[in-house]
DNA sequence: AAGTCGATATCGCCA
DNA sequence: TGGCGATGTCGACTT
């Protein structure tokens, strides 16, 4: 047994084989260098690290803080594991997307490593989506506005598919632009250019509302709203659908 | 020592508990199930899993495939371990966002554990980026278009910031737009913004152009440019830049 | 295969 | 701190 509390570059060379035989994810502890070429270039210079070998061949190089890996690999990429003098490597090569990507990591120390086969389903319930909120709203479409009534979702245009359209209590058509988030200057550009292929279709006086849902609007998209006299509509994810602030009463 | 190749339910929470203290991070490959309630809502039904909790209060649950995580918290979340009957549950919860974000692991097996302080400086290098290809231009003008001559970067217009903007030979205005990856509808739609507010701050028939740069253009996007009276130049975001395919030989 | 768009996007920069 | 855009975005869905 070695003095330091580290596993030997050849006893993890072997368990790291034997787990890649295995079809098993392999997690390590270490410190280790990364270089990577592929759609961009990066140097990660030396640090303790933990890196994820997955079945699928997804490589992941996660740093001591942060959702992001530091480095990575994407799915279907190889691998392939090699001893020097003092150092481990793990080289892995992605050809599934535009061009090679490639990922060199020299692990200088392996503090813990190991390896499971993990079996697990796709299976998840998410909740809170557009799609989500969509639905809610052709399902209750009173909760647009009073007597809204829908006519399609996904109504394609020119400029790309419409949320939801459909026509208020006086008949006039009416564009729904959704978004789970705040509504930022895109979204209202994006409304916008609804308006202007479906304008384009009728007569150039016929009359047609613009309606943008969300739980906020940041500044500069209220001003274009304004400024393009849509309407903007709090909306919770989670819970019903609020009008404006001078209109929440009514849903409480 | 029990029978199966496995780790105890209160040894584990020892050890969580401890790394935790010690700011460690956390590696599990376990089986659970993971319930998210924030943003949104889900459910993730029972399966294999890694478990990640890292210094800075991050939390990752990984499958066994994909690059992306099957259930997270954002770093800054704070955690609690508790020992059940059978079960050892993990609960974290996250405040640092807008609203309240929580996930509980439920953990019926514990098949891995390893508990290890990572250092780690933040430093990367990084090369192949917008960023890159800007200063790039800028350093050489000729790039984009022989004789060009830069007046600014990130020239702030009433509809954002134009990445370069610029005059040509003939002293004409020139609004350069960037994409490291494809340009899409999004991206003509935005330079459209630039010309439009910009337009409007000079004589209504004052000249000006309109340049993209990126490696490819997509179908739609293409049709925009030319609607739009727009012109796309080739780029590899590795290399120098190229021009459209009848001027590509000259560089070559 | 390529295009398009949503995301519990995350992340960094700058006002 | 909020707004805004880039990301080696990823991933799902449509054509």
């Amino acid at each position: 047994m070695t003095a330091t509390d580290t596993i030997s570059i050849t006893d993890a060379a072997s368990q790291i084989r034997t787990g890649k035989q295995r079809n098993s994810v392999i997690t390590i502890h270490c410190n280790c260098e990364v270089y990577y070429d592929g759609r961009a270039r990066s140097d990660l210079h030396g640090g303790d690290r933990q890196i994820t070998l997955k079945s699928d061949g997804t490589v992941l190089v996660h740093g001591p803080d942060g959702y992001k890996p530091r480095n990575w690999l994407t799915p279907g990429s190889s691998t392939t594991v090699s001893v020097q003098e003092n150092t481990l490597s793990i080289e892995g090569r992605s050809t599934t997307g535009e061009g090679v990507e490639e990922l060199t990591i020299t692990i200088s120390t392996i503090y813990d490593l190991m390896t499971r086969r993990l079996i697990d389903g796709r299976e998840k319930e998410l909740t809170g989506t557009e799609a989500d909120l969509k639905a809610r709203l052709v399902d209750d479409p009173d909760l647009i506005e009073d007597g809204f009534r829908v006519s399609e979702t996904e109504w394609e245009t020119d400029a790309g598919p419409v949320d939801i359209y459909g026509f208020d209590t006086d008949g006039v058509p009416v564009l729904v632009e959704l978004k789970r988030r705040q509504i930022d200057p895109d979204a209202v550009h994006q409304l916008q250019r609804y308006m202007q292929v479906t304008n384009a279709d009728r007569a150039a006086d016929a009359s047609i509302r613009g309606i943008l849902i969300a739980p906020t609007i940041s500044d500069r998209a209220e001003a274009l709203v304004e400024e393009h006299g849509f309407e903007f509509k709090m909306h919770d994810p989670r819970r019903k659908i609020s009008g404006t602030a001078s209109t929440l009463d009514q849903f409480q």
